[in-house]
DNA sequence: CATCTTACTTGTGAAAAGCAAGTGAATATA
DNA sequence: TATATTCACTTGCTTTTCACAAGTAAGATG
């Protein structure tokens, strides 16, 4: 009896469904890390700079993939591994994520320079980048 | 003895710096309400869609300032009031909710399409707008 | 002066976050 | 093949934050 009652928003504006699924300290620093980094397992997670707990880790992925942001599947050369993978819709927020970065590379003292350089200098080219890597893993499996 | 102490970051990339100023379920409907619905005063903020708690607007409220995101002024004709303003790092925030908007618009089943669609049309143009709608309303004081 | 408004603060219970330790299945190692 | 290790979580507990209701002080209004 599988629910999928949608939940109760709080409001019709399209802000407020962005963040009552995003608006927390975790899950676009999630999302980050599979957009940039390239992680893929829970493992992988855990060990970003931030320093997430577990059981947090495990709240966030559950809801990430119940929002349909994230997918996963069962890792072919290793039983206990899980991947965890960008939907579409996933991938479609590198747009708020990279404006994110440049705001706070703007206006507070930060680091990862290189990456914001490189956002900085074209935008577009930063996202068609991201967008083609994506689609790229995406199309090695089925 | 005014604490000035710059709160300790989990790490230093940006994304997470805006995070940790943003990254909760009222700050940017605060900052929506005051971008696009003009709101500037306590009760207005209180009076929004979303139902916000009186101390918890106040201590969002109290964080935004703290942050350089807002700043008040008193009202010159009534002394009860404190108008609330963006300053130019809070409008610098116009693209990243208007990503937030156009990425929820295009994955959820969202209302408010009419700002939906001025934003679709024309990007740079709305941004521009509310630009534009700032600039003249700081001009008007000193 | 009495009443009302505005911008909060306070108190309380519930929910969420953070931390440490534990679990069970799958895999690597001796 | 027995044992240790890795992986993806859970569980239990404490601390922090949220939400709701009520209250308060300064200023405006009639």
């Amino acid at each position: 009896m599988l629910k999928r009652r949608r939940a109760k928003r709080r409001s019709g504006c399209p802000l407020n469904a962005s963040v009552e699924m995003l608006g927390d300290r975790w899950s676009l620093l999630i999302i980050r890390d599979m957009m940039v980094r390239g992680s893929r397992t829970y493992k992988e997670f855990l060990e970003s700079d931030e320093g997430i707990a577990t059981n947090i880790l495990a709240d966030r992925l559950q809801k990430l993939v119940a929002h349909g942001i994230v997918t996963t599947e069962p890792d072919s050369s290793d039983g206990r591994k899980l991947i965890y993978l960008l939907t579409a819709k996933g991938i479609d927020l590198a747009p708020v994520l990279t404006e994110m970065v440049l705001w706070a590379a703007a206006h507070e003292d930060t680091g990862n320079q290189a990456l914001v350089r490189q956002m900085q200098a074209d935008k577009e080219k930063f996202l068609a980048g991201v967008r083609r890597r994506w689609a790229k893993s995406h199309s090695l499996r089925t």
